[in-house]
DNA sequence: CGGCTCGTCCATCAATATTGGACCGAACGT
DNA sequence: ACGTTCGGTCCAATATTGATGGACGAGCCG
């Protein structure tokens, strides 16, 4: 029956999974570690990081460049299928693709896990680069356009839920920072049908948002976007087309999702 | 000293993180399985999956939805992260994308791990998509222009090493399965410049790839290809840009990375 | 309403993760 | 050239903890 999160949890845990997560974790700070300096850092054992590389290494997802060590390509692998099995994923990559071309600007196709929103996958166009985001990037939900129209599919209840989870941190000083103000935006962008993010997480960068509505349940939810520099997408530049073009993109993918 | 490959790997393992990676490959096959299905496929005990999961759950990287479980997206969060580090792919993306549209095909670029090629990024054009890869696919060198591409850049000892280690399986009639074949091959792209697959992996589909040299060492090697239905990519085509485009985006790959 | 299945939980016991310290080769400073 | 240090690798001993059979309760089907 769902009975969602703060349940007990009663420490039904495998701790050298945990270990090897916090092997992993210390990995991604670096290009390429020692062991030693590793153990240092995640202040373990040099023994046990030792015994955890060996068998990330043997298992294929830490590899060994002359007595350093880094993290393998097998996690993209493994990303990248898991990605792959998505319907929607499949329904929606080519068409954020010619969004992003169409309008010149950056496309995004976000979902939600674990009450953060996640790039599912992320579009340039062919000409300059701006935000570069990496694929899979999880964030906040409320300081993003994206986050936004993912909450605004959302009951109040879950809303509650996810603010309580991760709170409202603020990145810049546009940041909604309150409750009650964001349960007006997500009103306002269940009315206008598409959210705003002027600033919110970063300076100078804008988005817009649009709900992408492709299962009856409201349990899987989705949106796409597109952003880039305040400067070029004014009020003006909304509806000069990238208003039109987003929402058209989402059409077509609620539509070939549904009979993929 | 690096003294390669065979040594004894005296069983420094962890058999609990081996387990964990069991249960994660179990989950890969399913969109969402519950903890019995998956434990019986498996051939595992029940509560030992299920304690599994519930780790992986808390760790972040599993999902629960009502009773069933499914890999998150925290893993394509990992993949993608690591790929953002590599410079190499920094200094690729945006080249392998215009390339990729340029020509109207599918764009990729690969690296080798563990003996095997890895689709570090892959662009297919705007239009018709036709192969769709996963990201960080892996497979073996000798079937795929990036593979070969790959393979010419290593010595000999080290191509017999990964020949040892993979083995030449054939997937068409036209796969190269004989050790004296293969090294013919590569001494033909060293001469030609690039590497061609001719529907050595699947039945229509061709490709090209050329080296990408952006190390003094020869220890990272990278490619470039384009691939497309073999209609699409006769000799003529090769010469009308396809070739040219391809050898140009390389180069400016190379420069890039070097003064990225 | 009764029987089955499934997810979850718990207590037991042997297996195994953990860790300090030894070892060894390379790098480095003098 | 030599001694010292540092880092990677290995090993043995012990207590921790992973593994597992079985119990429990809820939902579903007949």
């Amino acid at each position: 029956m769902a009975q969602d999160g703060a349940s007990g949890s009663s420490e039904h845990n495998i701790q050298a999974v945990h270990t090897m997560f916090t092997v992993v974790d210390g990995l991604r700070e670096f290009d390429s570690v020692g062991v030693s300096e590793l153990a240092s850092t995640l202040e373990l054992p040099k023994s046990t990081t030792f015994v955890y590389l060996k068998t990330l290494e043997e298992a294929g997802y830490v590899v060994n460049d002359g007595g350093e060590y880094r993290l393998g390509l097998r996690f993209l692998e493994l990303g990248g299928s898991i990605r792959q099995r998505l319907r929607l994923f499949q329904a929606a990559k080519q068409e954020i693709d010619e969004l992003s071309s169409q309008v010149g600007e950056v496309a995004n196709l976000g979902v939600m896990e674990d009450g953060q929103r996640v790039l599912l996958y992320t579009s340039q166009p062919s000409d300059g680069m701006f935000d570069n985001a990496p694929t899979g990037e999880f964030t906040n939900m409320h300081w993003t356009a994206l986050g936004k129209a993912l909450l605004s599919q959302l009951s109040d209840e879950r809303v509650d839920a996810v603010v309580d989870q991760h709170g409202l941190p603020s990145a810049t000083d546009a940041t909604i920072t309150e409750r009650d103000a964001l349960f007006d935006e997500l009103e306002a962008i269940r009315e206008r049908g598409y959210a705003i993010e002027d600033q919110e997480r970063r300076e100078g960068v804008k988005a817009v948002a649009i709900p992408v509505r492709y299962s009856d349940d409201p349990d899987p939810v989705a949106a796409a976007a597109i952003s880039g520099p305040k400067r070029r997408l004014g009020d003006d530049s909304l509806d000069d087309g990238i208003l039109e073009g987003l929402r058209e993109a989402v059409n077509i993918i609620e539509l070939s999702y549904k009979h993929y």
